[in-house]
DNA sequence: CCGGCGTTGGC
DNA sequence: CCAACGCCG
């Protein structure tokens, strides 16, 4: 009888919680081997940090897995059916998650293995409800959220995986050898940023301390960055440390404002994963067509305009400190995310999807379905659309919720002197701009109304 | 068909 | 209080 190989393919779910799945596998073939595909196109073209980050979490699960685990970078239509070649005859090929990415990719990689003959069998997803399963009464897709979060937890969810801790023998990641490698990447940027430390152990770890300290002033406090008052779990839910059934598990019956803060937190993650499996196109394009409308700056002056955003040197303060904490720490607290955002989009009227590349690029939590429909909340162009009047004021936004200065002292080294809330608006210093930080680069009442005219565009095209 | 509502606001 | 529109029930 030929021998068989069973290849367990992570397609980007690491859960470690997926060993009985590898393990199974490995009973019923002669020798297992688990493949995890590193695709460029979802990975985008930065982060040595990510990288590094994400080799982290591989490094836990190839000891976990008893060194067998294989990194490939590719294309998984084509790393795939590579691999189930190279295994040999009698292989059984599964996929560990199918959610809402790439459809078009998982498709092909499913023909591709159709062709060679080979077995698939599909697994769990980093969902605690597969999206696509949640449906109106009328079976169609939810349009907006508060509906779907509704349905969502009557829906329910089965419970988790108990596998961790109890059933993995812990191998501290930097003492495995032979386990995978951070590689530098071709165009990397060096990157010597503060990351959270890799793995499904730290996530734990992480989230008993959440649980213990930074829940109970969830609600009121994770809203305030120079606070920090937020789980830090994104990352980990991002490559499957941690599974969000086993975060909603472990608040149980709690009660409290915090915890239905936190929980609704999970829930947008599930709806935009949701969003984005019924609307595969929205990742790149508009939810709302009539914003194909919308007049977009695109020029040299466009591109420049651009590079001055994502180095953090627009002259707002609350902006630039949360493009460099993003690019020195690969991740950027939520509220910074929705200024600066509305900043590109509204102030210099840029393609949301410029500045939604250029935070898949850097985050080290950069999920597609959430940044992409986040942006598109933001432009108004997608799912619960904010009515596109609501222009941030980066003014206003940095003293409410930088009441003290803090956080922008934290990140723009410039004016770490000015005290108080008078940092965010340093052109009105009695001495003048402190040396080295940059004017405003527009006038925001102007750009404010100038995105306003652009909008009347929008509301033409749906006029009947 | 209609009234109410919608994560995150501004002036 | 503004201004505003599609989705929801």
């Amino acid at each position: 009888m030929a021998s068989s190989t069973a290849v367990v393919w992570f397609r980007r779910d690491l859960r470690v919680a997926d060993q009985p799945t590898f393990l199974a596998a490995a009973d019923a073939a002669d020798r297992a081997l688990a493949l995890f595909v590193l695709d460029p196109a979802l990975l985008g073209p930065s982060g040595a940090a990510r990288t590094n980050f994400l080799y982290g979490c591989l490094r836990e699960l190839d000891a976990a897995l008893g060194g067998n685990l294989l990194v490939v970078r590719g294309d998984p239509a084509e790393v795939v059916p590579q691999v189930a070649t190279a295994a040999g005859a009698g292989t059984v090929h599964i996929a560990a998650d199918f959610g809402p990415y790439g459809l078009e990719r998982d498709e092909r990689v499913e023909k591709a293995l159709a062709d060679a003959g080979a077995e698939l069998i599909r697994t769990g997803s980093p969902y605690a409800v597969a999206p696509g399963r949640v449906e109106k009464g009328e079976g169609g897709p939810f349009k907006v959220f508060t509906p779907f979060s509704r349905a969502w937890a009557d829906h329910g969810w089965r419970a988790p995986a108990r596998t961790s801790a109890s059933s993995c023998s812990w191998v501290d990641p930097s003492t495995v050898d032979g386990g995978p490698r951070a590689v530098p990447v071709p165009g990397d940027e060096p990157c010597d940023s503060t990351l959270p430390e890799p793995g499904e152990r730290a996530a734990v770890q992480r989230w008993s301390d959440f649980l213990d300290e930074g829940l109970h002033d969830y609600e009121g406090d994770r809203d305030l960055p120079a606070k920090h008052d937020t789980s830090g779990m994104s990352p980990y839910l991002k490559y499957g440390c941690v599974h969000p059934r086993t975060l909603l598990a472990d608040l149980g019956e709690r009660r409290g404002d915090s915890v239905r803060a936190f929980r609704t937190e999970i829930a947008w993650r599930e709806f935009y994963a949701d969003v984005l499996y019924r609307r595969p196109d929205s990742a790149r394009r508009n939810y709302d067509t009539a914003f194909d409308h919308l007049p977009l700056r695109t020029d040299s002056d466009a591109y420049a305009d651009l590079d001055r955003w994502t180095q953090g040197r627009t002259g707002f303060p609350i902006v630039d400190a949360g493009m460099r904490q993003l690019r020195a720490e690969a991740w950027m607290h939520n509220r910074l995310r929705m200024v600066v955002a509305s900043f590109l989009v509204k102030d210099l009227h840029l393609p949301w999807w410029w500045g939604a590349r250029h935070f898949m690029q850097y985050l080290v939590d950069g999920d597609l379905a959430s940044n992409q429909h986040g942006w598109q909340w933001t432009a108004g162009s997608g799912t619960d659309a904010s009515p596109y009047f609501r222009i941030f004021n980066p003014i206003t936004q940095g003293e409410r919720f930088d009441p003290d200065g803090d956080y922008v002292r934290r990140w723009v080294p410039e004016l770490a002197d000015v005290p108080g809330k008078a940092v965010h608006q340093p052109w009105k210093l009695r001495d003048g701009i402190p040396e080295g930080y940059p004017e405003p680069m527009v006038d925001h009442r102007t750009e404010r109304r100038e995105s306003l005219d652009r909008y009347e565009a929008v509301k033409a095209a749906r006029r009947p």
